[in-house]
DNA sequence: TGCTGGCACTCGCCTGCGGTGAGTGCCAAG
DNA sequence: CTTGGCACTCACCGCAGGCGAGTGCCAGCA
């Protein structure tokens, strides 16, 4: 176990590597900070650290950085998250409240977290599985095609084309509406299978087929768990990233790229409370160098979604962390509002 | 005026550089090209070209570099569109053929073009202005609280809630669903406002409040051009944009998360045809050293939205245009068989 | 046992220096 | 108008030397 001070001696480490970016020495530590000893304890201390592995120095007689696993304890025990200022919550809270729509909440979100943490946002769409149906609408469009336009307590809109294989009466197709509404309104999407599962039963069996076409389709949009979508945002942070650029940037821009490793990172995270994966903990191999750090966000007491920001490891795990899990409450709070 | 040969040793001096990214000597040019003159004659002609403006040296004794203003002369009168092989064809055919809905028709988009050009990819979603309506849904969701669902020809649904004065009856909403699709099914947004102008006279006075509200949040929606929507990848293609790296590649990260920037960029272009814009000809100063090749595309004859790339200017002019254009085509092609 | 000051050592970084070579401009001759 | 020759420029490379931050180790002291 690690005396005190040692801890004390990497909280130094860490803060000051992450304000400066260089490789942080013993005599510099002294001076900038109160640790109350001499740079020669200080270099046992670090002797020791780096022992443990928690601390690292790129050469020989050059300073020590500090490691995945020392970033890992400092985050795990030495850092509070850092509150955001009234100032900093009432703009937060501002800049949110004046989206109209759900893609303007989530392009907003995305905007601000960016701004906040100087960093690459990710924002995840209000996920389709937890929430709950607010209208089922079908449309005709020609005789043996139907829309289905399924629109979500979250304000979220999906629509998908039906083909049917036979005409389908217009009659039948607002009988249809109708009893479909009337049972999956207000309900969880997890509910619906059940609640529509005799349908067919109570129409016509030359309509039987068509509904069940329907019904397919329905249950199909609201399983797809692959529709899920995100928005990425503040990218041009990625150029403050570190000096030897394209090596470390690259694989990153490649990763964000790909919505479904972005989906899988935020997937990882824990459902409730902050996940922080640092450099090698996340699985993608572009996002070794990066630090994540997530949080589920929801309309009610309940995440429907998650959000947070990739950033370099070597980033500022307090403030970040207390930027991310603000943006998630108020978003939740609009989110509920509207 | 320029003579033949300086042309010839412009467009030598273009492909080389566009090949190696290094400033091409007279030497090296006349031991890659048949110009059948002497390194002295090209270094006249060179000289002379500097004159004019088309290339320049970026410090003395070092070989010449195409200036923005060669690059144009290039594009317009030495540069032919390079078509794409029949298997390129295919292949492009075959992987947006794939697509389910419009979303994923964009998004295939452009990640094809990003892959083919190895460039930053931007299409535009198909534009509200230009098409003509399919259906409009009006839904209930509270006594005072009406869903206005527009969904186009291109497939794309917009949604919109409104808040009405007074509650609005379900039979006069069903009424006026009716009377608004008999009126404006198929046809032009531009044409909507004259089509729906006198609806108001056909309902009860104390309906008519909420029809109007009713209405003008659909005009709204049809001309609100801010919510033009694009969709943009292959950033990971600004990591191969130079050496001189930070300072080349954030104004540019900055500018594609403006979709306003973008939007007015390919706003800007040509509607019809091809449009190249180079270094300094576009207008947001973030994108001056880069080029910017759009087109627009549509499921009929007609031009519905642009889709393009972004690359240094220092690009493959010819093989550009011509992926662009192949896939601007085969795109309208997908939209008009859906 | 643990902290401290001292000391020799390492090694990355900066600077200055000459050599090399690609590329240029100019000129006189064909 | 083209061409070969020639002197000149200057970025780039490799090398050596000095500097300095930082380290590890050790002996002395509380």
């Amino acid at each position: 176990m690690l005396s005190e001070r040692r801890l004390e001696v990497l909280r130094a480490i860490v803060q000051d590597y992450v304000g400066t970016e260089e490789p942080v020495g013993s005599k510099a530590l002294t001076e900038r900070h109160r640790l109350g000893v001499s740079p020669a304890t200080v270099r046992n201390d670090m002797a020791a650290l780096e022992e443990e592995g928690y601390i690292a120095q790129p050469h020989t007689s050059a300073g020590r950085i500090p490691t995945d696993k020392g970033y890992r304890l400092f985050v795990d025990k030495l850092a509070a998250v850092k509150p955001m200022t009234a100032p900093e919550r009432r703009a937060i809270h501002n800049f949110l409240e004046g989206a109209v729509d759900l893609d303007d909440v989530v392009g907003r979100t995305v905007r601000l977290l960016a701004q906040l943490t100087r960093q690459v946002a990710v924002v995840q769409y209000p996920s389709l599985t937890r929430s709950t149906v607010r209208h089922v609408e079908l449309l005709s469009l020609a005789p043996a095609r139907v829309m289905l336009v399924l629109i979500t307590d979250t304000g979220r809109v999906e629509q998908r084309m039906i083909d049917c294989h036979a005409p389908f009466g217009e009659t039948s197709l607002a009988d249809l509406r109708a009893r479909l509404n009337s049972r999956v309104a207000g309900r969880r999407f997890a509910d619906v299978p059940r609640l529509v599962e005799d349908l067919p039963e109570a129409f016509d069996v030359e309509d039987r087929g068509n509904v069940s076409t329907v019904l397919s389709a329905l249950l199909e949009t609201l399983v797809e768990e692959n529709e899920e979508r995100l928005m990425i945002g503040g990218t041009a942070n990625l150029t403050r990233f570190g000096h030897d650029f394209p090596l470390t940037i690259r694989p990153v821009l490649e990763a964000l790229e790909e919505q479904v490793v972005l989906l899988k990172l935020l997937g990882e995270a824990k459902d409730s409370g902050m996940t922080v994966r640092i450099g090698h903990e996340n699985a993608h191999e572009g996002l070794n160098s990066t630090s994540v750090v997530s949080v589920g966000y929801g309309s009610g007491g309940e995440a429907v979604a998650k959000l947070g920001v990739v950033g370099p490891t070597r980033m500022d795990y307090p403030g970040t962390m207390g930027a991310v899990r603000a943006v998630a409450r108020y978003v939740g709070q609009i989110l509920a509002e509207s």
